[in-house]
DNA sequence: CACCCTCGAGTTCA
DNA sequence: CTCGAGGGTG
């Protein structure tokens, strides 16, 4: 990684020494373009451009597309784009990393100021930076920011993306202006263009500004009809924001706020999300606000920028050689860091599919830590290029979910190795095939025997969705089904379950793993430390009382007793808990609804199945093939033998129609904490009242009730126009009806 | 045929 | 909670 001295440095230090570094790199290029005079040597000059990638690697965070190392090459470069000199220099702006930097800023600034300072804070798009050319009102040149100077001529393609007019709207408009902004996608465009991409051969781009800086490079030469179309779609669905004015002689406007009024004016697209703040301590609410709620905004955004809103006091405040005075970049920390990619490794699933996951150093991304994350299947790890031994570039998608993005090439030695997709199972050594022809995914076909795949099964059968046993997890599925040798499991396969006893119980070992590492734990003295989850000493007390064996543990009482509260759940549960393929809560309630009996969907035919509201023929004939297989009618046997209750009692027989209720023909959606509900609560509460209840925001979505902590199906609400109400109004519409809210 | 939806899997936190 | 895959529906 990087040498002992620069690991050392704060990131601070770092951004202070960077900040030198691009001043000294920008002024070797001014001096390259403005006359043929360098003032430094072409190797110092490699040296500068070195030493700030090594920063930029070592703190991701100062990496920006200001910087010198993104603007392309160095000073002799030539692209397929001619060169453009802006009429006015694109300044960058500078950064801070804290409230205490951003405060420091405001107070310098304030003291330089002879009057109030009002802040204008808005997003910092992550896009790319360009300036458009009007003369008299009319698009004459689009460019790129380059190196501040000069930048690549993209006018060509910028005509093609709609939201930037090519004349400005009404009258009055200076001679000349240029118009700075940010072209950018939208996450949800960016999410699409890169399935088309990955759908139709094409490159997966990183991140929205490698794509749209990739969309707006794009040149047309050789490319054929379909190729060009493509290109022009692709550069139609790019977005921008203007946000500031270069070249203008005595605007008529006396504050930013006003300048973003008159853009809007012009038919130039302006942010809705800006504010104006009369207090540094204002700002900093909006840099915080901002910093909890990025994924509510439609684009990405790496920071903030704070500008001060006077245009007057610009002036006065003026400019360093780099970057103006009046306006600080906030930047977030990175939501992408870099880690070593130390293995791939494949897990196997309850169904028997198995995935590559990448295990990573530990790093800390968007506020956790992350070891692993997951690469969906050898087709992903492919296209994404990475090797193992990599460093890799690491996010976490939508906040949540770790995701590799790629590796950084220049960083390797060549040591790196590719990955082989294993050939066998890595749990029971079956050989490993498609589920049928053509399928990307590989799976293990020993269903019944695979350790992992049982193991699988019956932590799913605990799970909330299934028969939501409690004690019944990761841990105690593993103890049951893989003590440690010799101990036999108790647990061949689930169709045991119903009928543990507490001796079985009583003897299970299984092995200490370090929850970090998985890797066995032992004594010093090299015994392999083992742990009986269902066994405790006896008390002093049960010992006087003459039981001197070891008791069963709390979770063993309570798994067994849990267990027989399970035999009579709703025939949905007992479906879900059946694992058959496709079949889950919703299309299990389905059917268990419709028929009443297991006993009558085994009995069903194919085109019967289907009738049923959610079921097609494929879920049919998962069913019928479901119960064709020996060991799967065992696991019903055993079960029913058990006292397991199959039958929905006083069910009328299959096909009885749903009866209507308030909310008969009405789709509702319930997130976040809705006061009196439980998350289940609420989704029963809308089927008992005879309405749907959907997992996500559509159109056909008639009411999202909401409560504290919802989040993305809130702004897609929002965004849909779809009717949004609080626990106070649920619980009217699910007892009185559409009408009472 | 184009949406819209559910399933299934992975992941990490409180 | 999110994504991709693939099923279901209008």
């Amino acid at each position: 990684m990087a040498n002992t001295v620069t690991e050392d440095l704060t990131l601070e230090q770092a951004s202070a020494e960077a900040g030198e570094l691009t001043t000294r790199i920008l002024e070797a290029r001014d001096a390259y373009y403005d006359r043929d005079a360098a003032i430094y040597s072409d190797d110092e000059y490699d040296h500068f451009i070195r030493r700030l990638e090594e920063l930029e690697r070592l703190f991701p965070e100062l990496q920006s597309q200001d910087s010198p190392t993104q603007t392309v090459g160095g000073r002799a470069e030539t692209t397929l784009f001619a060169p453009v000199t802006h009429a006015e220099r694109m300044l960058s702006l500078d950064n801070v990393f804290s409230i205490d930097e951003f405060d420091q800023w405001a107070v310098r600034v304030e003291r330089d100021s002879d009057r109030h300072v009002d802040y204008l804070c808005e997003l910092k798009i992550d896009g790319l930076a360009i300036n458009l050319r009007y003369e008299n009102g009319v698009l004459t040149t689009a460019a790129t920011r380059g190196d501040g100077v000069v930048g690549e001529d993209v006018t060509d393609n910028i005509r093609h993306v709609k939201i930037i007019p090519q004349r400005l709207r009404g009258t009055g408009h200076p001679p000349l202006v240029e118009v700075r902004g940010e072209v950018y996608f939208e996450v949800e465009t960016f999410r699409k263009l890169n399935a088309q991409q990955a759908e139709e051969g094409e490159r997966i781009f990183a991140n929205p500004r490698n794509a749209a800086s990739g969309s707006l490079r794009q040149v047309r030469e050789n490319k054929t009809q379909a190729q060009l179309d493509r290109m022009y779609r692709r550069l139609s669905g790019l977005s921008m924001l203007v946000h500031g004015i270069g070249a203008w002689q005595n605007p008529p406007v006396a504050s930013q706020s006003q300048t973003y009024e008159l853009l809007k004016e012009w038919g130039l697209p302006t942010s809705t999300h800006f504010r104006v703040k009369s207090t540094k301590e204002g700002a900093a609410e909006f840099i915080q606000y901002y910093g909890e709620n990025r994924a509510s905004v439609e684009h990405e955004i790496d920071g903030i920028v704070i500008k001060v809103d006077e245009l007057a006091l610009h002036e006065e405040l003026g400019a360093t050689s780099r970057a103006p005075r009046w306006a600080i970049a906030y930047k977030y920390p990175p939501e992408q860091v870099n880690t070593k990619l130390l293995d791939i490794v494949v897990s196997v699933g309850r169904t028997g599919r198995v995935t590559p996951f990448a295990v990573m150093e530990k790093v800390r991304v968007a506020g956790s830590e992350v070891r692993q994350a997951t690469l969906h299947n050898q087709d992903v790890v492919k296209a994404k290029g990475v090797l193992i031994g990599d460093t890799i570039v690491l996010r976490k998608a939508g906040d949540v979910i770790p995701e590799v993005l790629g590796p950084v090439v220049e960083l390797r030695d060549g040591s790196e190795r590719e990955f082989v997709m294993p050939t066998r199972c890595p749990e029971c050594n079956t050989v490993l095939a498609p589920a049928k022809a053509g399928d990307v995914d590989l799976r293990c076909p020993n269903a019944e025997n695979c350790p992992a795949q049982v193991r699988g099964r019956v932590e799913h059968i605990g799970s909330r969705g299934a028969l939501d046993i409690e004690a019944l997890g990761e841990v105690a599925a593993a103890a049951l089904t893989q003590p440690r040798i010799p101990v036999k499991p108790p647990l061949h396969t689930e169709a045991g379950l119903f009928d543990l006893t507490i001796d079985e119980l009583l003897p299970i070992e299984v092995i200490v793993r370090d929850a970090e590492t998985g890797l066995e734990k032992a004594d010093p003295d090299g015994v392999i430390r083992v742990r009986s989850p269902f066994r405790r000493n006896p008390t002093s007390a049960e010992k006087k009382a003459g039981l001197t064996g070891p008791q069963p543990s709390s979770s063993a009482l309570t798994l067994l007793a849990e267990i027989q509260k399970a035999k009579t759940k709703p025939l949905a549960r007992l479906l879900v808990a059946l694992n058959i393929r496709h079949v889950g809560p919703v299309a299990a309630r389905a059917l268990a609804d419709y028929f009443g009996s297991l006993e009558a969907i085994r009995s069903a035919t194919r085109d019967e199945l289907a009738e049923v509201d959610g079921v097609g023929g494929i879920i049919a004939d998962a069913l019928i093939d479901w119960f064709e297989v020996g060991w799967h009618r065992d696991i019903v046997e055993r079960w029913a033998a058990a006292g397991v209750q199959f039958t929905t009692p006083g069910h009328p027989g299959p096909g009885a129609a749903a009866v209507g209720g308030v909310l008969s023909g009405l789709t509702v959606v319930a997130t976040g904490t809705l006061d009196g509900f439980t998350r289940e609560g609420a989704q029963e509460a809308i089927i008992a009242a005879g309405g749907k209840a959907a997992s996500s925001v559509s159109k056909n979505t008639d009411f999202v009730a909401a409560g504290p902590g919802a989040g993305s199906k809130l702004a897609k609400a929002e965004q849909l126009g779809v009717r949004i109400i609080d626990a106070e109004q649920f619980r009217r519409l699910v007892d009185e009806g559409p009408d009472a809210v």
